[in-house]
DNA sequence: CCAAAAGTGTTCAACATACACCCATGA
DNA sequence: TCATGGGTGTATGTTGAACACTTTTGG
């Protein structure tokens, strides 16, 4: 067959903003490059697009590769194409943002690459553009947790009403008031208590809630606001 | 300089999904292709990504081709990348929305390429993938557009609140109520009335509005709802 | 004078916020 | 028994939705 003729042909490489939570903080799963350019350096974990599969396809490979895990929340933010952003050729990069349960990470985690999460707030100088990544990454979270039930994505299957609301709290760099925060989300009908506690963070224990599946998947990106003045946080 | 070996490299095409408002209806701009494959054939303006420049700049170059317009608002939406999506060699596309004074582009139409408006809703059949590329298009446009002031950039320089709430009304294909419109529009201090009317749809006529700049660009992507129940158009 | 579209105000309901006290428990 | 974090209810203000009549003017 032919091809088109006179054009350009570059290469396009997927690269991923995977943000965890400990519980505590938001964290970033990074690693140092075992190959030039910049060796030694940390960067976000990316590859390049192969022929046989498509963007997302290429995003969730490199995930696996990472991580093990599978089927993970990904969302892809707009491509970073300078055509010098890459001093060894160029390459256009389609970042992603994943979020994922970092507890299932650390299970499976492979000797291959040489990754460590890091507080979002220690993060060390990365490569090329991927600060820039980083940012619009964030500034993308924040935008979409301010409107779509998603941050569940970080937490375990099992976790606190305060859990949450340290996560939330925590992304929007502010604090919320909880007997609100508690309602509005209970309202949902999103969450199922359950009969035990977790008695980690305080004497008195905090009940365990499990998402209801049925209703989460069926109603994935539901408009919900978790957040008072969404507004302030949507740029 | 050394290249990263054993990659593919593929064609980057940026496709752009032109909106415009004729006052009355969504009008989409297509060109008819002159080159194979599918000669003849309905499809997006679009072009392959050139050596110097990124995407964004490759599809204000295309919309300048075709329309004469510079500095158009655009917005990536996510790339289409299965392998065979192009049936020619594999080519990963990375769409834009645009959104264009629909009277500005008569003005300049170009010849070198065979271009039409289309209703929205008589648009014909595209090539490849395109018609997927509008229905996203769309469902982004309605999207932000719920959330943020971008259509005034469809309309002329002068308009009248009536052909402002039939954008808003042909978008979300519903109608809204006029008190209400109106003074949420104009509670944002967007708009200052012109003097004179617009006698073409009425007898009475219809008080002009200019966007007051200043305040649109200072604060371009505010977070206003003009419509209501907006969560109904979040998907 | 009449048809057709433009313009304008009020009432009510729902929602979001602010706010404070009691509970359970382990040490 | 006390220190710590967990859990809950109410009152108030703000916001958004529903709703109908008067105005203007060309024909």
């Amino acid at each position: 067959m032919m091809k088109y003729s006179g054009q350009t042909r570059v290469l396009v490489a997927v690269d991923c903003i995977i943000f965890g939570f400990d519980g505590e903080n938001f964290k970033l799963l990074l690693i140092q490059r075992g190959f030039a350019p910049q060796r030694q350096k940390w960067s976000l974990m990316g590859g390049f697009i192969q022929p046989a599969e498509s963007l997302e396809t290429g995003a969730q490979r490199v995930l696996k590769q990472l991580t093990g895990l599978e089927g993970v929340y990904l969302e892809q933010i707009p491509g970073f194409s300078e055509p010098i952003r890459d001093p060894v050729e160029r390459t256009i990069a389609v970042p992603y943002f994943a979020l994922i349960d970092i507890h299932k990470y650390e299970a499976q985690l492979s000797s291959e690459y040489h990754a460590e999460w890091f507080l979002l707030s220690e993060m060390p100088d990365l490569i090329f553009d991927h600060n820039q990544m980083v940012e619009m990454a964030k500034m993308r979270l924040r935008y979409k947790a301010a409107l779509h039930p998603i941050l569940f994505e970080l937490l375990p299957e099992k976790f606190t009403l305060p859990k949450l609301q340290i996560l939330y709290e925590k992304l929007y760099e502010t604090t919320f008031d909880k007997r609100n925060f508690s309602r509005k989300v209970l309202s949902t009908g999103l969450l199922v208590r359950q009969e035990d506690k977790d008695k980690e963070s305080s004497r008195k224990g905090a009940f365990y809630y499990k998402l209801d599946k049925e209703k989460y998947y069926d109603n994935f990106e539901a408009f919900l606001k978790f957040i008072p003045n969404p507004e302030k946080f949507l740029v």
